[in-house]
DNA sequence: TTGTAATTACGAATTCTTTCGTATAACATT
DNA sequence: AATGTTATACGAAAGAATTCGTAATTACAA
C-alpha cells in the first residue's frame, strides 16, 4: 500500500511544535505533546527518530541530548498536504472546501479582511 | 493509537463515488476507482464489505450482486473530516487554511462570489 | 446439462504506524 | 565511589489499513 504521502499525523504534531519552537530537545516536544496526548516518553522519542532516517527533522548529536530542527518548510507541507486532503475529502472541490471552512470555524475580522484582499487580487488577476 | 476517526483514506475514495452516483455495485464503483488507481477487484469489494461491517454503507443484497449506498452524510462527514485536518496540519487555524486553499488552487468567478457572499453574511452576523 | 463467467466470502500476507520495554551510556548527587 | 536520574538505541509487539489469492456460490449461455 501507499501512504498517500508526507509527514504522518504523528510527525505533524511533532512538526507543528518544531515549526512553532525553531529547536528542540526530545523532552520539550514530549512535554509540549503531553499536554494535550498521553503518550510516553520512548514513543515520541521513537517517532522523532524515525523522522530524523525520513529526513523530516535535522538531528544536532553533538551534545548527549540532542536538538532536532524541522527539516521541512511549513508551508509548502501544508500546501501538499491541503492537496491531497481535497482531493481525497472533497472530491477536488477547493472551493467547497473553503465554503465548509469559513462555515464552520470563528472567524474574526482582520482574518476575514485577509481573505476578502486575496479574493480581490485573484478577481484582478484574472480580468 | 487511536486512528484519529472517521472513514480511512481508501473508504473516502469509494464514498466520494457513492455520494456522486447514488447506489452502486462493487464493479460500478471499482470500474470508476479504476480510473485514477490500479487497484484489484477485490481489493474494492473487501474494502466495501468493510464499510458496510462499520455502517459507512448499507447493502441490498437481495440479488446476487449487492447494491451499495452511502450510509453518511456528505456534508458533515467532510465537516468532521475537515475539522481534524485543520488540527493537525494547521495547528488549528481555519483562515490560514483558508488562504492556502484560495492561493493555491484555481478557483472560478463563480465560486469566488460565492465565497465573498458568504464572508459577508459572517461579517453581518458579527455586527 | 455442462461449462464459463461473475460475484461474494474468507482469510492470510504485507505494509505502515504507533507504542513501549529494556539495555546501555552519560551525567549528577551525595 | 555508589547511587540515582536522564538520555539514546534497539527491537519487538500491537494495531491499522490495504492488498490479493483462492474457494464457494450463483447466474447464464452454449
Amino acid at each position: 500500500m501507499k501512504r498517500s504521502q508526507g509527514p504522518t499525523e504523528s510527525e505533524m504534531e511533532i512538526l507543528q511544535i518544531l515549526w512553532q519552537n525553531g529547536s528542540c530537545t526530545v523532552r520539550e516536544v514530549h512535554e509540549t505533546l503531553s499536554e494535550k496526548k498521553d503518550v510516553g516518553y520512548t514513543t515520541t522519542l521513537k517517532i522523532m527518530q524515525i523522522m530524523a532516517d525520513k529526513n523530516l527533522v535535522l538531528r544536532d548529536t553533538s551534545s548527549r541530548t540532542h536538538v532536532y530542527t524541522a527539516a521541512i518548510d511549513q508551508e509548502s507541507t501544508q500546501k501538499s498536504m491541503l492537496s491531497n486532503f481535497i482531493t481525497n475529502t472533497f472530491g477536488g472541490s477547493a472551493s467547497s472546501l473553503v465554503l465548509q471552512a469559513l462555515g464552520n470555524h470563528k472567524t474574526n475580522d482582520s482574518e476575514l479582511r485577509e481573505i476578502k484582499n486575496l479574493i480581490e487580487q485573484i478577481e484582478n488577476a484574472q480580468k
